[in-house]
DNA sequence: AGGCTTCATCGAAGCGCTTCGACAACTGCT
DNA sequence: AGCAGTTGTCGAAGCGCTTCGATGAAGCCT
């Protein structure tokens, strides 16, 4: 194992020195500064983690907390966390991998043995039972979601009113006056998972400011599910033209069970889907939607949580605007 | 902060004893290990983790590295990186996340700055770069996935070539003569992937053993690609009435297309996948299929490294035996 | 009873790093 | 010429833990 004072000796420094070159904390010569770089180099030195957290007092590592539920979103969930790992790594940090299994308790454990310098929690829900746990520790936390009352607290989220609004906002544009709004599993609404809330207040203030008609039906995202709601939807109101989807799972069957019912994409019915791009580019067909941006929210929280380690700066709520991309799956209510 | 001095203080022992209380490396009396135990809890102590890992010389820290693609299986990734966690931390052991982007220098940087005692390898290709690596650094490597050499590595792998194989075997038994395998993208098979190039070899075996002939279609995952191939098949090959799918994407396109097709599954046509057990059980057929344990693999990683690290076992290669579940998605040959 | 083990505990050293204060060598004033 | 300030470097202390050797007490044998 190399070691900083093998480093130093090659350079014919002290083992400060050496780590002042590395932390630039005080100023060092051009010549030393590049004597200790080529040392560095040449011994393929990099200093040992664990001392360096010691003596320092920071790990240099953002643990990355999990939700609670892992059920559902795990593709969205891994772009997040590859996006926290690959911008975390831009400013020298590592991430520490938590499972929600360890619940709130694990938010103690990493804070008291000093594992990590700061924490991003992922999906964090309405009244989320890790909350209160960050009042007491040290590190900084940032959160990816939003929670009730999200004052005094670094949250990071897509603005999913705005986004609901924007896609009831885009279909009553083009004429639609009888829509649906078919939703996550009705289990999300039961947990009150805020993003699921906050999308369905924002379609209904929109619809009736539009003055829309909106129907919302949670689904699971099982084909007989999907096709047993689509039916309760034309039963109740026939003259229904316009469908916003917020389920990556009910995507799919939709289409397919639209294609099946004689019903054309766009032109009898349209469809506006809030899910992550790839899925609306690649689905069967090309769907206008409101992009998750997983790896914008990812990278965001990263900068939150750098931004709280070396700044003071307050904490904020950092609401990502909607942008809805016009594809072929939605067009002008038929006449 | 609490110390173990302080710990120590509280139980009226000296540090060392606290340290041996934790580790259990020497013989202490039942009443001090008690008393120890109770400043623990009252106090809420953790051990820093930097100071024992300096001191210990283990970091109890195992690193997952992703694999270097990762625009493909998020979803199994996700569901592996989970498996590897909750496991993980059952033996006491926390999570390094490192994305492929770093490359292999990342092994290098882990080994070197003892930032993890073991690594876990996702995904790894026939060729990968990251092995010649493994030999040269201290801490024990495990691989999820099979490279073309597995002589001297820990390796943990579904039998992707017994699970090709498994897949046929069935359609021939069912009394399929044609069939088709709809394959990864061809981007998948121009890197070599293993998992891919084995599952062929394995069912282009299994087809010829059970006299049984088989195209192989490598498919991108859009429905309009999906579409062309499923084409190309049945005008070469009229008489197929028999698919494997090894693509999770192309699933619900095919379906759907199927349908479309008004070739009924399984009455026409018979489709086996090799897929989650998920994406099989909610797809709009309830498909017969041959899992992909996400979460066996990463559960057994982690004991893998485990016992590589306070054991000495020997390196060694861990097929998992596919399991193919019989649903709705296949039966009889048509007449 | 004296010497040997065994058991339970302690004290001190040291893991590799960061950081603080000290200091020598300059610089630029007056 | 003499002094204050600046710049670049060093030595040493100390971060909180583990672990090694030492030690005292208790139990066992002859």
């Amino acid at each position: 194992m190399v070691t900083i004072a093998e480093v130093a000796r090659r350079a014919g420094v002290s083992p400060s020195t050496v780590s002042y070159v590395l932390s630039g904390k005080r100023a060092i010569s051009v010549e030393t500064r590049e004597r200790v770089r080529r040392s560095i180099r040449e011994l393929g030195y990099h200093p040992n983690a664990g001392a360096r957290a010691l003596a320092g007092n920071r790990s240099h590592v953002i643990a990355l907390m999990m939700p609670l539920r892992t059920d559902m979103y795990l593709p969205v969930m891994m772009e997040i966390a590859l996006a926290v790992a690959t911008t975390a790594r831009s400013h020298n940090y590592d991430v520490l991998l938590l499972t929600g299994e360890e619940g709130a308790s694990a938010v103690r454990r990493i804070a008291d043995s000093a594992s990590a310098d700061a924490m991003i929690l992922m999906d964090v829900e309405l009244d989320d039972e890790r909350l209160p746990l960050l009042d007491e520790i040290a590190p900084p936390a940032v959160l990816i979601g939003q929670p009730a009352d999200p004052s005094g607290l670094t949250c990071v989220d897509l603005d999913f009113a705005a986004a609901g609004a924007s896609c009831v906002a885009h279909l009553a544009g083009l004429g639609h006056r009888e829509i649906a709004l078919i939703g996550e599993a009705p289990a999300v609404y039961e947990r009150h998972t805020g993003f699921a809330e906050r999308t369905l207040a924002g379609a209904r203030a929109a619809a009736r400011e539009h003055g829309v008609r909106m129907l919302h039906r949670p689904t699971e995202g099982t084909y007989d599910a999907v096709a047993a709601q689509l039916t309760r939807v034309f039963d109740e109101r026939p003259g229904t033209t316009g469908l916003v989807v917020q389920n990556e799972a009910a995507i799919e069957p939709l289409l397919s069970l639209l294609r099946q019912q004689g019903r054309a994409v766009p032109e009898d019915i349209s469809v506006v889907a809030i899910c992550p791009e790839q899925v609306a580019a690649q689905a069967s067909v090309r769907l206008t939607s409101v992009a998750l941006p997983a790896q914008e929210m990812g990278r965001r929280a990263v900068e939150r949580v750098v931004e709280r380690l070396d700044g003071t700066v307050q904490p904020s709520l950092d609401l990502l605007a909607p942008e809805l991309t016009h594809r072929t799956s939605s067009g002008p209510a038929p006449a």
